[in-house]
DNA sequence: CCACGGCATGTTTGCGTAAACATCGCGCAG
DNA sequence: CTGCGCGATGTTTACGCAAACATGCCGTGG
């Protein structure tokens, strides 16, 4: 039982197949004429238009039944001049915040009848980002989001073509773009308090890389929270995200008898830190308190499960589908940054400092 | 300076607008009326057909450039019947193997000139596959690549609408669909003689969801390999290959004095697995080996660090493409099964049974 | 009994592109 | 000097759909 055969081909003995042996799809014309009505006809059934009688319609269905017709996308876009498609650009898929944020945005612009079309980018150049943007211009697509969580490696701020709807996540490039991003100064407060407030002189922070965004807002963050409460501001140390860079940063730190707690920027790299703590007798949460930033899943059954920021991705996605549609309809160059709060989470891993 | 204008409009003094207040944008007719030429010559340069004179060529570029010419999609991809766009469907982004997965896809999709639309299907019954389907067919794509972790709720296997190229990621449909998957089996096999050859009397399984084709397939390989080597085969434990529930198999687990090996369906359950035999003073490795599968980037940061199989995600996603792209061009109706191999990644959550 | 309003349906047209076919002009062979 | 061929460019057309407009039919009120 295969596809395409044994329908009647109105149009005579022609096989109608495009190069490639594309199997024919049925028209609405095709449509129109097995249920003896005018392809208009066809159109209202297709589209739930009103003025059909009972009748007429259920012949419609019942043609289009038969000949398996789909409305054709490309025609329906061309006519309608739009596509229900939202473009993402990521860099990556590795970090959890990006996918989380995707799902979150697929999830939300579904519901709302649009797809996502998904476009990656190698390396984040501003050439890269731009040659991402032609393509989706090229592509079908109404809107287009950002993921960015890594400074353009080449420019500064982000340019790029006009006409085109734009929202991004996680930047500083609130003067120009939409922006919508996790408090990361809130976040990072929260964290630090907590530490300061359990008692600690001061927090140490392992950093993420330096050309992310998040991670630059958080280390300010780090430093003002501290220079606010009149700390001193111990000297930072950087990983770049993974697991593994906070375990080679925490051999640093577990050297250091006066550490006695640590704002890791996200839980992989606590995660690291913990290993290497372990690895040097430095007990968690007695000897030092490790707090991490994120919240990912497997944050709680980490050994000591871990004290985390939590970030709410889904509601960073419905945002910016949100904020993207509401730019696509209205076409105003709506700007500014809007912020999603964040919650402590307290877990084992952050305690008194030792006496 | 904008687009339509001194244009003999056809329709009046219309201002040609659509609905919404839509910038209009350029037309190839715009661009071949500013250069001078016609509009095939513009759709010649814009094609980069060979036959058009450098001068003119260059006549016609700086003319797009200045009306900020781009071709319209909708328009081409109804001339030319595809969209070189390929839908992913997927359940859930949650897990690790799906978002590396289709970051490979998207990746490789890329490389061949196609986008990928991702629509996500948030319940996976059969009617909500469906539903996605449709919704995908009236969506500018190609093909479809499914990545199916879960098997469908209502039935037992998976049945789809005709004239959809579709290829499958982990599943048992590999008799009607054409189906990439990685080797689970293999991957099993491996992980449960790496712990019979370090001595242990038997392994233990931590199993996946009863949903789950692919925890499915590793505890079938798991029993299969004891009963080879004539094991006896212990009761299976299940998780929902989340780290917390990894925690409260463990919990049982880490009770059982007999028990000296385990292996996990994925790596976040055997972290719960590894917190959950912490508590209860059962050490690992010394006291219990634990190995996991899937070799996620934080596994190496576990404590201790994990013994995995290293599944090759990228290939997976590759795989899928080549395979859709294949499909879509010969119309072959090929099916079939390709497994993609596993690699054993040894650390220091295995070692020989305590005596 | 006819006109008119309203409803179901049909016809025309154009969206932007590119294949297919048509034309034009130039250079070179005969 | 003429004609032929070929390369460069123009013209026509169709892709499938849906808005705009046209038609035709019915019933009702004057």
């Amino acid at each position: 039982m295969d596809t395409a055969e044994g329908v009647a081909d109105p149009r005579g003995a022609g096989v109608r197949r495009r190069r490639g042996g594309r199997v024919p799809t049925a028209s609405m014309a095709d449509v129109a004429r097995l249920a003896g009505v005018s392809s208009q006809t066809v159109s209202r059934v297709s589209n739930g238009y009103a003025g059909v009688t009972e009748e007429t319609r259920q012949q419609v269905l019942a043609a289009m039944k038969e000949l398996g017709y789909r409305p054709n996308s490309a025609a329906r876009a061309l006519k309608r001049g739009e596509f229900r498609t939202i473009g993402v650009i990521t860099f990556s898929l590795a970090t959890t915040g990006n996918v989380r944020t995707l799902e979150a945005i697929a999830t939300s612009a579904a519901g709302e009848g649009y797809a996502v079309t998904l476009l990656p980018v190698a390396v984040p150049t501003q050439d890269e980002v731009r040659g991402a943007f032609s393509r989706l211009e090229e592509l079908a697509v109404d809107a287009v989001i950002v993921i960015m969580e890594v400074h353009l490696l080449d420019a500064a701020t982000l340019t790029l073509p006009p006409h085109v709807q734009v929202v991004v996540v996680d930047s500083d490039a609130g003067d120009h773009y939409t922006v919508v991003d996790t408090d990361q100064a809130g976040g990072t407060r929260a964290a630090v308090r907590h530490l300061l407030d359990l008692g600690h002189r001061t927090v140490w922070h392992l950093g993420g890389p330096e050309d992310s965004f998040a991670a630059q807002r958080r280390t300010d963050a780090w430093r003002r929270t501290l220079a606010e409460a009149g700390r001193t501001v111990p000297p930072l140390v950087r990983g770049d995200w993974s697991a593994r860079s906070g375990y080679l940063a925490g051999l640093e730190l577990a050297a250091r008898e006066e550490c006695t707690a640590v704002f890791a920027a996200n839980d992989q790299m606590a995660l690291g830190l913990m290993r290497a703590l372990h690895e040097h007798g430095r007990r968690v949460p007695e000897d030092v308190s490790v707090i991490g930033f994120d919240d990912i899943p497997e944050a709680g059954s980490f050994l000591p499960p871990l004290t985390t920021v939590h970030q709410d991705f889904a509601e960073v996605g419905r945002l910016c589908v949100e904020a993207v549609l509401r730019k696509m309809r209205q076409d105003g160059p709506e700007r500014g940054t809007t912020l999603v709060p964040t919650r402590l989470v307290t877990r084992a891993s952050t305690a008194p400092p030792p006496r």
